[in-house]
DNA sequence: TAAGAAAACTTAATCGATTTAGTCGCTTAA
DNA sequence: TTAAGCGACTAAATCGATTAAGTTTTCTTA
């Protein structure tokens, strides 16, 4: 076992000084040609790298972005993840990772945890319990420090931040009129109580398609279930009775477990999707892609979502205070991505 | 927004040494009661915490893991790393992430940036490039300068290193077995070229529980796809053909994705699943599960899996040079679960 | 030829914490 | 009376790097 080098055990070997050689391996010209080819051959082939810590300890920057999240295990996540991973990596950052697996304590242990030195900025979507508890303590600490901070798609108001969202109105608005076009006239909805921010929203967007087509709203044609991460066999109940009860033409879902479970009952009851009725949700994951018949989705764009929190995040590291205490609240654009699951839209 | 607190500016305000505060902070008996309770009082009042790029220096520890992946964007490797998160944060480490996406260049930069101080060791599962070009350079150089790694699912021989294991010959025998204990005895695999290591082991499986039960294998039977991770329409096509040229009752698939399109190809060529065809994949994630009909998948446990390679990790770490030189490889059992693409068993 | 400038280094401070090796005043025992 | 001992601190080294400031040595040039 080799030990790792450093500027001391070069300098040693040399017979120089320590400063000779950090200033040798950063080209400056206060050192000769000779000394400087010299040391940077030597570090050439032992393959010497600055220690990162060192650095982060001097410049008291640790190009180290930290990103706290509710779940992992979860497709939009993992997309929002990857594309953060993708432009820190660009821009020569770290990310760390925590999950707050949707518990407070947590996302507070967590937070104190990398603000102490270990990350420059954090990206995160806050957990199902902080939203409830409305106590924001360990986000308003952090900045109050100087970190800049990025929520998504999981945000709250009052804490200086930038935000990143997704259009969930328009999204859901862009399904259902989707829905609408193609020929249906009795749709329903299968979302969340209204105190889950985006459940709330997309309903909203529901409702506007409706209102755009003139179609009148019935509050009968809206599930609401409580829990929108899971299906448990409580809200598989609730669909079933929602889709056997209601004589639809077109189901919009807020997720795709909520669609898969429908596509199941609407099979299970005799009905052609899409020919009796369409069906489609928001979130384009691996579910709608796959199922038989794929489902009609609305895409978020994870990806994209998660390259905008990182970029808004280096971008506030890399030029501190040029404009102070500006916060900005990007949308991303979601598409439809259409699939077996809706009918053709005829044009004439 | 305030600068953050440090033992400096704490001995400053009390007008005592920085070591009287390190000191006192730390239960020094050194420190008189009195001023141990006045520096105390006065760190817990503007909440001080110390600052873990200074302690990760000089300790020359970090106390952080991290973690090279191919993908993020792929349940396997995502309940990994929650298995590892939940490891590291029971035992105070944090959880760096890197993908490599698959590429050689880019694992072996992630590898060099960490290994300069930022990590204390890794978890990895290798690219496919890395694996071809069969170049492990990276790797024996951070074991060279003492940092443990521990590779899991996707590893290569020839390293110094601890191994953690699906046993994915096992689990695809104990698939095929339950085929063919329910009924089925011309059973078919779609697999991957054999220089996949996964595709080959679970290739070996289907061969020995087709060897146990005295069935004969035949080659016209075994198809091997070129990529395990994606599905091209090429595959997508062959998969068609072999379904439909091959008059099977059962199919087995190394993964979820050429499940669900043979699914939908039994499907299309109007046979039923199981009754005409029963179907059974490796690895239960989501697609298996919400997949219609539901379908019998080996379950491969990441987050166990996750959580064994994190604890092997952090037992290095804690207890280093105990027994040198000695590397173990555990196996992941994995189990079967039940669902409606198989026939039930009777036993007699 | 001596002073000033330039070249080529080295010293030392710094980042924030820990820890070993002092220091200083006071008590106590010989 | 005086050295040893102890309590309660402070100084300084250390982790590995950067960099401002200081020091030599050599080269110009009046």
């Amino acid at each position: 076992m080799k030990r790792k080098l450093t500027l001391k055990s070069i300098a040693k070997e040399l017979g120089v000084s320590i400063s000779t050689v950090s200033k040798a391996l950063r080209d400056s010209p206060e050192i000769s040609e000779e000394t400087r080819e010299k040391i940077k051959a030597y570090a050439k082939l032992y393959n010497y790298k600055p220690n990162n810590i060192a650095l982060s300890l001097k410049n008291r920057k640790t190009n180290t972005i930290g990103v706290i999240i509710p779940q992992i295990v979860h497709h939009f996540f993992t997309t929002v993840i990857y594309g953060i991973e993708q432009e820190a990596r660009e821009n020569n950052y770290n990310v760390i990772i925590c999950l707050s697996n949707n518990a407070f304590d947590k996302e507070v242990l967590n937070m104190e945890l990398l603000a102490n030195g270990s990350t420059d900025g954090f990206i995160l979507s806050v957990s199902k319990e902080t939203m409830m508890k409305e106590d924001y303590h360990h986000l308003n600490e952090v900045i109050d420090q100087g970190m800049p901070v990025v929520m998504f798609d999981r945000v709250v108001e009052g804490i200086q931040c930038d935000r990143v969202l997704i259009d969930d109105k328009a999204g859901a608005k862009k399904g259902v009129s989707h829905m609408i076009r193609s020929g249906c006239r009795k749709i329903g909805i299968i979302t969340s109580e209204d105190y889950v921010s985006v459940g709330r929203l997309r309903t909203e967007g529901y409702l506007d398609a409706l209102d755009d087509f003139g179609i009148k709203a019935d509050d009968s044609l809206i599930l609401k279930l409580d829990n929108i991460d899971d299906l448990s066999d409580k809200s598989k109940k609730r669909i079933e009775d929602f889709i056997t009860n209601n004589d639809l033409d077109g189901v919009f879902t807020v997720n795709e477990l909520f669609a898969v479970h429908a596509s199941r009952v609407i099979n299970a009851l005799g009905k052609k999707i899409p020919d009796d009725i369409s069906l489609v949700c928001f979130t384009d994951g691996q579910l709608s892609e796959h199922a038989v018949p794929s489902l009609t989705a609305v895409s978020q764009h994870g990806e994209e979502m998660g390259r905008k929190a990182a970029s808004i995040l280096i971008n506030k590291l890399e030029n501190p205070e040029e404009e102070e205490e500006e916060y900005t609240t990007a949308f991303i654009e979601t598409s439809l991505v259409e699939r077996e699951s809706t009918k053709e839209v005829i044009r004439r």
